[in-house]
DNA sequence: AGGATAGGCAAGTGTTCACTTGCCTATCAA
DNA sequence: TTGATAGGCAAGTGAACACTTGCCTATCCT
């Protein structure tokens, strides 16, 4: 469950990833190539970004749409509340209240 | 720098060990350890818990103290926080304000 | 139809990683 | 001092993983 999260967050290609569709939204497998390949140096093939990008909508942080021979692939942020919400810590509450208890 | 940190919460391991001390602060190895086998049923040597803890001091998710011969491991969730940081949600902004926008 | 664009499937390879085994150091109690 | 407890260091092994190479399918344009 929670094991495809964390696997996909390790990799930092594939955080840069997320990083280029935070930034951009909508982008297609070649889009982030090109990206991926001038922006951040990464000489990696195309077949690399697409199982990246399999693993990362496998833990539910890109979304897909297609359009015709086109994919745009979304950033879905939802899954990483999951994180701060397993280890809370006691100064910022999963469930922000509109109380103060501790001055 | 962020590579130590995604990298120490892929382990499904090391992240029951997380629960561990979010649940019981300022526990011993072998504490760990027994907790472990019998709460989790896991089966795991002592050296592999060990480095389990190494790789989450150096992530800074652990932090220790020693007292004579003893070693005593306290939960961080400091570091957590950078990931929520680093993709900022839209509804969910890091620095939440007393205020309604959408409602 | 035919080429070009956008993407998918599958096998092979090298590296990283989790875990074990074996031995060693340091502190505490008798 | 001797034995027991708490932990550390280092090499070795097997499996998971990132990446490549090669080929195949589907859509769009002329």
């Amino acid at each position: 469950m929670a094991d495809v999260l964390f696997k996909a967050l390790a990799d930092p290609t594939r955080r840069t990833i997320l990083d280029e569709l935070a930034e951009k939204s909508g982008q297609t497998l070649f889009e982030i190539c090109s990206r991926l390949s001038t922006r951040h140096r990464l000489g990696i093939s195309r077949q690399a970004v697409s199982q990246h990008l399999a693993v990362l909508e496998a833990a539910g942080l890109v979304e897909t749409r297609r359009e015709g021979r086109c994919k745009f692939h979304d950033l879905n942020t939802a899954p990483l509340r999951r994180i701060t919400e397993r280890w809370p810590t006691p100064d910022t509450p999963d469930t922000p209240e509109p109380e103060k208890s501790t001055p």
